[in-house]
DNA sequence: ATTGTTATTGAACACTGTTGAATTATATGG
DNA sequence: CCATATAATTCAACAGTGTTCAATAACAAT
């Protein structure tokens, strides 16, 4: 068969995007597969080939769905208060990663094939999110850019391998909320300003 | 064809191990397959399926072997002086993920298929981990173990995010030992004793 | 020797991703 | 208005994957 010009090109791009970000949300990034999302949008494997090209480029764009909705997410909740700022990143970040797991985790289990490089347009939705907390923590390091930048990216880091390992059940911990009270302790650390884990209260 | 009794049952699981494990360290987690291991070890892919029920159960042995390596090799290297065990901890872990990429990485890429609880033997080889920084940790939180355990699983997750994103290319760095640094400013902030970002030196 | 046990294989099944040739609907040009 | 070119869509095929299981053959026990 051939050509149904029901939809054009682009607008078949976003169904196929579309589709293909159901199933990662339902069925997670191992159940995640090209025939299941062509079949799910009505058409074929060969159609999402023709679209994007390969399926590193595809899931890719489905990723990038979930980096552009995140960041809506972050950007439209952030609090006015700036000293609330940087708690608020914190814990947003492990809530949407608790709340969308299959789709934030797709975001660090995929792998490009044969390690070739991710394309110059998908690394910025990544980085940006940088930009949000080095304005959070700006005040917490007397407005030193440099500084910020670096504060950022270690608390991004931190906060990053808290929430995987804690979803992940690598963490041994008992009870709920461990993982925030985690997060807690690392802006505690990080922006408290006093010494937290000597002689620290058992809250 | 039937029984060669080459070697015993025991003997052959961990030709199985060994040869699994060579793979995942030359391989990736990517390009492990049950078919490959098995040529590399002369058998079948059945035999692999006798031996250990199912794939998971295998991928479970082999980054087990990784574990114990692993551990003893922080064990065995740790330094006598307490007062450098926190820091040396910290940035080993970085160091054996650098240098053992494909085996380090393979330890959280797999995940249990159906999300199967992962078996009560396995558990422990991750978590006695924390055993040997909540030691390390111990002197700086006035011997409170309590402390010492929660210090000690944040600095461990936090040193995790940080090798994961760096590692990946995700945390958009520039200059060799970036990570390095960040892991410094993490000891710098739990265990300095001293404000770090306020007024920061530029290293 | 005969029987039983079990290690090992091989073949089959249902899936992957990936490629390319065959179709056919539409756009273009005469 | 018909002929031709373009390109969207499908289908079939290939080489892999994990998984299961009957058939085989080597050994142990009686």
């Amino acid at each position: 068969m051939a050509r149904r010009s029901e939809h054009t090109t682009e607008e078949l791009k976003e169904i196929a995007i579309r589709a293909g970000f159901e199933m990662m949300d339902e069925k997670g990034y191992q159940g995640f597969s090209a025939r299941g999302v062509a079949a799910k949008m009505g058409y074929t494997v060969g159609t999402i080939y023709h679209l994007f090209g390969d399926l590193d480029t595809f899931i890719l764009n489905v990723n990038a769905r979930t980096l552009d909705e995140w960041y809506e997410d972050e950007v439209s909740r952030a609090p006015k208060k700036a000293e609330q700022l940087v708690r608020y990143y914190a814990h947003s970040y492990l809530a949407y990663a608790r709340a969308h797991y299959n789709r934030w985790s797709a975001l660090f289990e995929h792998r490009m094939q044969d390690d070739a490089p991710v394309p110059k347009w998908y690394a910025p939705k990544m980085m940006r999110m940088f930009d949000l907390i080095e304005g959070a923590v700006m005040p917490h390091v007397g407005d030193d850019p440099k500084a910020a930048a670096r504060l950022a990216k270690l608390m991004w880091a931190s906060v990053h391998g808290i929430s995987t390992l804690s979803l992940q059940g690598k963490l041994d911990q008992t009870g709920a909320g461990a993982a925030e009270r985690m997060i807690d302790d690392l802006i505690a650390l990080a922006v408290g300003g006093k010494k937290v884990f000597v002689g620290f209260d058992k809250r």
